[in-house]
DNA sequence: ACGGTGACCACTT
DNA sequence: TAAGTGGCCACCG
């Protein structure tokens, strides 16, 4: 979709705002979700700015379920905090049973949102 | 206006 | 299996 506010964040950002408590997405996913398969960093590079924003940052990890953005989070483990309070369990930093738990916004979302 | 930057990913040794 | 590397491209100064 097409609007005003439609910068790449933003659509970031909108995606983002869709997963479930306790649940998990990724830089990938929601990547490819807009089409952008290949640029997954540009994701990631879009949640460094979200700080100032309402959106669930936390529950987007790397593919492997690694809390890679956690030290954007102020605190050591404010991420891990935030997941665990959901009911997701975390060790070593990276997230337990990824499998279960994902949520890809190319399966669950309507894929003509944005 | 242009190039460094980056919370990634897939492919190659 | 693990580590290295190149691609990717919107944003901001």
């Amino acid at each position: 979709m097409a609007g005003k506010n439609d910068s790449f964040f933003e659509r970031v950002y909108q995606v983002v705002r869709h997963i479930p408590e306790g649940r998990v997405t990724t830089y990938g996913a929601i990547a490819k979700y807009l089409g952008a398969a290949r640029s997954a960093r540009m994701v990631g590079w879009a949640m460094n700015n979200s700080h100032t924003l309402e959106v669930p940052a936390h529950r987007v990890v790397n593919r492997q379920g690694l809390l890679t953005g956690k030290h954007h989070f102020g605190g050591t483990n404010v991420m891990q905090q935030l997941l665990e309070e959901e009911g997701v369990m975390i060790q070593g930093d990276q997230v337990q049973k990824m499998d279960e738990i994902l949520w890809d916004p190319s399966a669950e979302l309507a894929p003509d949102l944005y």
